[in-house]
RNA sequence: GGGCUCGUGGCUUAGUCAGGAUAUAGCACUGGCCUUCUAAGCCAGUGGUCAGGGGUUCGAAUCCCCUCGGGCCCGCCA
């Protein structure tokens, strides 16, 4: 599973939370259908903006990084500065086109002094990432397919393939025999895989990576945002021709003989007032979010507990901050456009994350209460699941037991948002039985009965949560 | 110009792939419920020609065709 990949520049904003956020959770589910997943990350270092930021680095000395900050924030105003620079100064440009030129050739030196830049970058964005709960298997760096000669193998392949012009001194892939399975047609027919200065392009080296991706893997998923999805046809068919072999369309994806690659792709987040630029400072930065949810949680734990310490405090609000913000993005359909609100983000109330935290936190406190411990043998569960006959009992059974059929229908359908639904219903049953029947007044057997129930259900909320990567807490 | 995608109450959204009975929730709004296991909760109510039109079907939000509207892509950027 490759998830966020952004290019570490400068801090992911909110337009950006989605990739990793959907990465992140479809990973999670597939773990729990028994899936062996992997996560990673690809790192562009070898890109145009990787050299912007690296120039600036180097030669800009009049910028004032912001102090008590991550690195990624602290870098942002060399990339800003950066970008003005070259539009008012040929030379700028100059001077970048040669770095990455040097990069693409092997320099040793060049490679490495954007890679420590990025990687700078990159520690802040893991920062955040962690945060969300979100954390990956493995970082891969673009440059290293271009150090390992895998890129300048696939610039080989493709060249001496009939689908490869030459036109002034580059290189292109004339894809219309391709046109009628995978619907390209006319300049979406041609691309690019080399400059005239001998240079590679992004879709070359993302041919390098696939290869490499689908011999590690029998699956290679791939979160990406829809201006890809071009891009992402352009692979596939870039491999189908150095594979030597027809790539067949599948449900989730395109499949060769050694494995499967799976796009799956999500529409743009955007504020009221238009798309988010970090240039432009119309943008909502995570770590804003994130610290503005924690305020927010932080004043309604104020507001209803008083007999917990500071410390409790401020891990509750913490867990229920980030985990509105993971339940408000995963919660929507991939495919569907969304608008950043901050009155969505920051709900507490249904719908959101801290409704299903909450009545984990319910179920958790009749358990204390009860001296509840756990499953034990000598009991005879199906005498007692016998006794609960009332209809917010058997609402609530019938919505536990759909926890394996959720799981299934995402991990099919590559999707995650159904899972955010399942939680509301699961908390919203939940809700229903503890206000109308009573556990620890119960009697008997007629309370042990409740108390599994009530075990039953804590352990279907956490186990959502965690799919979700959201802390189930013991106490809100 | 070509391709992809979305369009469900005031707002957000499920259901669309595998067509079935009064279309799912949340927010907002109105009115109730804390001497009961945490009211971040529960109950009741208002509100929808499922963008529009045509077709297939006993039956369409769902399948097919057309139209309209929003988003995205078509660069020797990534």
């Amino acid at each position: 599973m490759e998830h966020t990949s952004a290019n570490p520049t400068g801090p992911l904003h909110v337009g950006r939370a989605r990739n990793p956020i959907i990465g992140d959770t479809i990973a999670r589910i597939l773990k729990k259908a028994g899936y062996d997943v992997s996560t990673e990350y690809y790192a562009d270092d070898m890109g145009k903006q990787a050299a912007i930021l690296t120039w600036a680095v180097e030669t800009l000395k009049d910028i004032r990084e912001p102090e008590n900050t991550k690195e990624d924030h602290r870098l942002v105003g060399y990339y800003q500065a950066a970008n003005r620079h070259m539009e008012e100064d040929e030379r700028v440009k100059e001077e970048i086109e040669d770095l990455l030129y040097r990069c693409e050739h092997g320099d040793a030196g060049a490679l490495q002094k954007i890679k420590d830049t990025c990687q700078r970058s990159l520690q802040g964005i893991l920062e955040t990432m962690e945060r969300l709960n979100i954390g990956y298997d493995r970082i891969t760096w673009e440059s290293d397919f271009v150090l390992n000669g895998d890129v300048s193998a696939v610039v080989d392949m493709l060249k001496s393939s009939r689908y490869a012009v030459e036109e002034d001194g580059a290189y292109y892939l004339n894809l219309e025999e391709f046109a009628g399975e995978f619907k390209i047609h006319g300049r979406s027919a041609r691309v690019f895989f080399q400059r005239n200065d001998g240079t590679s392009l992004y879709p070359t080296r993302d041919m390098a990576y696939h290869l490499d991706k689908i011999n590690r893997c029998d699956i290679a998923l791939n979160i990406l945002g829809e201006d890809h999805k071009l891009q992402s046809k352009q692979v596939v068919i870039g491999l189908s021709i150095i594979l030597n072999e027809r790539a067949r369309a599948e449900k989730n994806g395109w499949c060769f003989e050694k494995g499967c690659i799976e796009p799956i792709f999500y529409s743009f987040v955007t504020l009221p007032e238009g798309k988010m630029s970090t240039r432009s400072g119309r943008v909502v930065f995570i770590d804003d979010l994130l610290d503005e949810a924690k305020i927010r949680a932080l004043d309604e734990v104020r507001k209803r507990r008083t007999d917990i310490s500071e410390g409790e405090m401020d891990d509750i609000a913490e867990l229920v901050g980030t985990g509105a913000v993971r339940y408000n993005i995963i919660r929507v359909q991939a495919d569907k456009k969304m608008v950043f609100r901050w009155e969505d983000a920051l709900n507490f109330e249904g719908g959101s994350a801290p409704f299903v935290q909450y009545s984990h936190a319910r179920a958790k406190s009749i358990l204390r209460k009860a001296g509840y411990a756990s499953l034990d043998s000598e009991v005879d569960y199906k005498h007692l699941s016998s006794l609960l006959k009332d209809e917010a009992e058997i609402a609530l059974i019938k919505e536990l037991n759909r926890f394996p059929d959720v799981i299934r229908d995402c991990t099919n359908g590559r999707k995650a948002h159904p899972l955010a639904s399942y939680a509301q219903s699961v908390a919203s049953a939940f809700n229903q039985f503890y206000r109308y029947v009573p556990v620890l007044r119960g009697n008997g057997e007629e309370r042990a009965a409740r108390l599994v129930l009530v075990d039953a259900t804590a352990i279907v909320l956490a186990g959502i949560l965690d799919t979700l990567g959201i802390v189930a807490p013991e106490r809100m």
